[in-house]
This record gives C-alpha cells, sequence and structure tokens, in this order.
DNA sequence: GTCTATATTTAGATAGAC
DNA sequence: GTCTATCTAAATATAGAC
C-alpha cells in the first residue's frame, strides 16, 4: 500500500486526539467534573497541549458541546422530514434508526439533558432548534391523519414527548434499571432492540385512548 | 404568643440552614458543580461552620443524597403498596401523587439520575431498592390482570419503564421543552396535570396493542 | 509542536481569637 | 458557636527551553 493511500488513514493529529478524548471525558463527567489532566492522559499527549491547541478547558467544552448537540439534533432531523414515506412507515424508521444511534453512544441523552439544565441559556438560537421539531413534516402527517379524529395540538405535545421519552429515557436511567432489575448489558441492548418495533406500536394504541376534552385543561393556546 | 409555644416554629438552627441550602444546591448544580462557598452563602452562614457541622463537603453530600433517594423511592413505595386498592385505582393514584411530588421538587430526577450515573457504587443496598420495586404489590396485581393475556415478564418490565418515564421525563427534558416549544411555566404545569390522568388511560391502550411474539427478543430469562 | 517547570487561580479545610 | 485569617491541595493556565 503506497502512502499517498495511507493519508487518509493516518493517525490522528495531536489535535484530532485531545478532541476525541475530550469528547469522551465530557460526556461520560460533565463539564465540572471532567478535569483537564483527565483529558490529556486520556488522549495520551502532555497536558499543556489542552492549552496550546485550544485555549482554555470552556472553550475546549464550548467546542464538544456544540458539536455534540449537532449530532444529537440533526441525526433526528434528517429521519422525521422524509417526505417520500408514510406517517407509519417514518415513525418506524426514526425509532429503529435513533434508538441504534442512541445505542452507540448512550451517554450523550443524560451528558445533553444535565448540561442543558446547568446552563440553559441560548440554547435554541445556536440551532434552529424549534424549527427541527416544530417544522418536521412528520408532523404535518400526524396532524392529517390525526384531523380526523379531533386530537388538539396540546395531545400532540403530549405524543412526541412520549415517543422521544420512550427511547431516550431508559438511557438516562440504565443505571437504576440494571440495579434493580439485575439486567446484563446484553438485556439492556435486547430491551432497547425490542422498543424499536414496541414504540410505534404503543403510540398507535395510545392515539386510540379514549380521552375525554373536559378532563384536561389541553394546555391553552398551544399551537405546534 | 408564648414563649414556649414558639420553640416548635423557631428559626431554623445554623445546622438546619446549611442542610437545607446544601439539599437545594446540589439538587441544582450537582456535587461536582457546587461550591462550598455556594452553600454557606445560600445559607447565609460562615463558610467555616460547614466544616464544623459536617467535617466535610463529601460528608454532607452523602447526607444529603441519602435523604434524597429516600425521598425519591419511598414516597413512591407507599403508592405502589396499597393493598386496599384495585389495580385501576392505585395506577390513578400513583400518578395523581407522584406527578405532584415531582411537581414540588422538579430537579429532583435530573439531579438522581446524573448522580447515580456518576457513582453508580452501593446503590441497591444502600436501600432495598430491589424490593420496593420487584415486591411491589401492584405488580402482583398487574401479573393476575394480565395473565388472561399471555403477556411475557419482559413485556411487563417495559411497560414498568414507560410508567415511570412518562412522569419522571417531562422533568429531565424540561428545559429544553420550554424553550422548542415555547412553554411558560405555567403551561408545563397544565400539562403535568393532563398527564395524571392521561398516563392510565395511556398505560391501559398500550397493554392492549397488539404484540406478534415473534418479533420480539422478550429479553431471556427475565423474571420479575 | 512538544515538553518541563512554574505560575495563577480556585476550592476545600483548619487554627485560633472571640 | 461563630468569625477572620490562613493553609493546603487541586486544577487551570502559561513561560520558556528544546
Amino acid at each position: 500500500m503506497s502512502k499517498k493511500m495511507e493519508i487518509s488513514e493516518k493517525d490522528p493529529t495531536t489535535e484530532e486526539k485531545i478532541k476525541e478524548a475530550a469528547r469522551k471525558v465530557f460526556h461520560k463527567k460533565g463539564y465540572a467534573g471532567t478535569r483537564t489532566r483527565d483529558i490529556a492522559e486520556e488522549a495520551g499527549v502532555n497536558l499543556a497541549l489542552l492549552n496550546y491547541y485550544f485555549r482554555s478547558k470552556e472553550k475546549l467544552f464550548d467546542l464538544i458541546m456544540e458539536e455534540t448537540m449537532q449530532l444529537f439534533f440533526q441525526s433526528m432531523k434528517g429521519l422525521i422530514n422524509n417526505e417520500r414515506t408514510t406517517l407509519q412507515e417514518k415513525l418506524q424508521d426514526f425509532t429503529t434508526q435513533y434508538i441504534d444511534f442512541l445505542c452507540s453512544q448512550p451517554e450523550l441523552p443524560i451528558f445533553i439533558l444535565n448540561e442543558i439544565q446547568m446552563n440553559p441559556k441560548g440554547l435554541s438560537e445556536r440551532m434552529g432548534l424549534q424549527q427541527v421539531v416544530i417544522g418536521a413534516y412528520i408532523l404535518k402527517q400526524f396532524r392529517e391523519d390525526l384531523g380526523n379524529k379531533d386530537i388538539p395540538d396540546s395531545v400532540l405535545l403530549q405524543m412526541i414527548v412520549n415517543i422521544i421519552g420512550m427511547m431516550v429515557f431508559p438511557f438516562i436511567g440504565k443505571p437504576l434499571l440494571k440495579e434493580i432489575f439485575n439486567l446484563s448489558d446484553e438485556q439492556f441492548q435486547s430491551m432497547m432492540n425490542d422498543r424499536k418495533k414496541l414504540v410505534p406500536l404503543w403510540i398507535e394504541s395510545m392515539f386510540s385512548a379514549p380521552i375525554n376534552p373536559k378532563d384536561f385543561s389541553m394546555i391553552q393556546n398551544i399551537k405546534l
């Protein structure tokens, strides 16, 4: 194999090694719980190089956080905006692929939601968060499909929370789940695999639940 | 009003003030993100008094963590072990009262689940966690009710995750939800109020979803 | 670009007066 | 019990040689 061919697969640069290590450690321990020494050690480089390449812990974190949020939300964006699939197909694609994605990055949910709570400022401006969800093509389809059933937007909002929650929450509660039910990693994995098909089934049946509008405040003035 | 009568309602002691402040700050910022100075300031006492009363930040945290876990799980324990109500009644009581509880302490879920992930060791021994859930009376009732429908324990486990998740997840995602959907605190509150009745309805309908066992691995060897 | 050594800053903890 | 002042340790950041 020639040297030229190896360029594309050559060893990562020091800068890349640091970024990868930072991603790993920040995701696991959060901003406050991470020491720059941990990152340097994980990357196998000298501590001083962190500041040489990224100026400060905070700047490095901001970079990682930005990329992580992109990853987390953009991976969702593509799945819910496919205009060539039916609602049922899209829901199935979404749960399958997003659960696969989360399985490959199981600490993402708690990292992101925790850091957002610590520092919510300038969240949605940084990326078009509102547009990602509210403008999603799948929402249009939901509304068409449900228009017949007289289901208000406030219930649709509740269902969005449920769909996301049923995929994301198990990862947030994973350490607790594993202890309470003595689950192995394999069992957790197969539980999430089952969810790929269960979530769409559940969602469909939940929409059939007999809702009496008089029982609910229906969150005034919600429109998606 | 006599001085004797005022004893029971007198100002909190310094020790109590510190503990309350510690609870508040730890819940908000987590262990790593909290500085002892924050706690002292919140309590309005001198920094040195923290160590006078509690020896160290870590000891103070352990104390708060212990009490918080008790609060979080014990408040659940009573609700799912009432032997005098039907399954439907108990589910309704559970969702109503547990959501009320979470509304009164909205940072609890993310605090607890985050700290558990950071340091899962000795979790379930510290309190009889397995017994709280697995030994719950409501589980017996679920099994009886579902015995007729041939629903395996692995699906019951999935449903437990759903029940807890539908109550807890909105609080974990609250900052994000509020930004994406422009929710006010009042709207979030009324959303959670609606959930008190929606969750039991949803759960019931989800149990009616048509499940084909061939589609699922059904998590081998799970028994609750 | 990388390293050693060191400076700076921050946070937890304590000594000792009152 | 409480406070001031201070110590110590830890963590971030930088200077300067190579």
